[in-house]
DNA sequence: CGGAGGTTTGAGCTTCGTCAAAAGGTGTGG
DNA sequence: CCACACCTTTTGACGAAGCTCAAACCTCCG
């Protein structure tokens, strides 16, 4: 599964075939950029002037449309690269990057970028093999939302989030964000009500406990069926 | 905008900032493909292989649902590249790549890509470059579907459609492509009875005129309105 | 305790998908 | 050149999914 996040800097396909001291001195070429819940660290097109990688705490990433609504594309955790698209030369951010609680990134300016970039020609083909994930998952997300109710695509999210940031309780498997009804709406293209009705069926079927700002899964095998179900 | 199909080969960006000579090397390398009208390029899910330039006819990305239903995310006109993921390893077709006339393209396999990389690096920046706009592209086709209505929706893709093949004719613009009602309900995700029902009305407008798979657009500046009107 | 923000639920309605049937074009073979 | 088959398109009727608006409820926190 693309995006997923990986718990070593090391790991990151930024800096596949590197060797260890090569990954050593780039990273001595970054920065660290503490940002406070709420604070941005780039927003919608913003020239991109810079490529970070989240280490603590989530940020939000959403973009908003010509007539004000808005979709939440992604929510990162650590170790996770973002805001790639400062790779390419004169782009600018498709999305915003907002915190939503205290953070901390490594950054690499524009251009400190460029000089990694040619020193290590290995990571421009491996920033290509991060875009490609990237273009595959939107490529799949459209495709999911352009072809399946809104009952799927959800049960898809969940089950996604909870993929990348679950944590095993005794009851169950966690969602470990604070997600409002609005969020999930947001990032499924619904509206909140039916968010919440639709999980509130769920409740009442035993597949999850729902809270404020909060998911329980109780029976993870309920969901992949809705999720995968014919029809 | 993003995937304007360019006239000459050289303002390919993957050519961005390398010498006429350098260029005319990497061509050389090249080798020509031409297929029939209903062959195939590629298949969703086989293993990138390949590299392409698309130099003569036109071509249809589509992806497939695991439920079978379809979608067409983009046509391809020359001259455009497709099957830029082949630029990253170890990574598969998202989608199928399938002839709708008879085509050439250009065609740089797997080991000579990785040659091409290392030689010319500013080749994988070049890609990466490519990428990040197609990320762009279906970050907002995903944002669009999310949020806005069928009309809106297909009044976006024929406008978008006209500008990449429009053919000016005395009456107005023509989409130069063989686009059934089913391609374009494809295309926007809703069905091909929605698309007909709304060219019949735009057509009463006096918008456009639609015939079997041709539409020649009367007055632009209605579909900009359709496409852009708040609400 | 009171307020703010998140959540639930209901009622009504719009949009759009589904199914069916018929009409219009296009190409082929006799 | 006509007849026929086949495909695309149109149109109607119906229903379901999901959106909108309104109101009440819950939960957290000062």
């Amino acid at each position: 599964m693309p995006f997923q996040p990986v718990s070593r800097l090391e790991d990151l396909t930024l800096f596949n075939k590197l060797t260890e001291e090569e990954i050593r001195q780039i990273l001595k070429t970054a920065r660290q950029q503490h940002i406070q819940a709420g604070e941005f660290y780039f927003m919608q097109d913003d020239p991109a002037e810079a490529f970070y990688v989240l280490t603590k705490g989530k940020v939000r990433l959403t973009q908003f449309t010509a007539d004000g609504q808005q979709i939440l594309l992604r929510i990162i955790v650590p170790v996770t690269p973002f805001g790639a698209v400062a790779l390419a030369d004169h782009e600018t951010y498709p999305v915003s990057a907002q915190a939503v609680e205290a953070c901390t990134a490594l950054v690499w300016g524009k251009t400190v970028l460029s000089q990694l970039l040619g020193r290590f020609p290995q990571m421009a083909v491996n920033a290509v093999k991060i875009m490609a994930e990237h273009v595959q998952e939107f490529q799949q997300r459209f495709t999911e939302i352009a072809t399946q109710r809104v009952e799927r695509r959800l049960a898809r999210m969940i089950l996604r989030l909870a993929h990348q940031t679950g944590v095993k309780t005794p009851r169950g498997v966690e969602v470990n964000l604070p997600l409002s009804r609005q969020d999930l709406a947001e990032m499924v293209g619904t509206t909140l009500y039916t968010v919440s009705r639709t999980l509130s069926q769920w409740e009442s079927q035993g597949l999850i406990q729902a809270g404020r700002e909060r998911i329980l899964i109780l029976h993870p095998h309920g969901l992949v069926k809705i999720a995968e179900e014919e029809t």
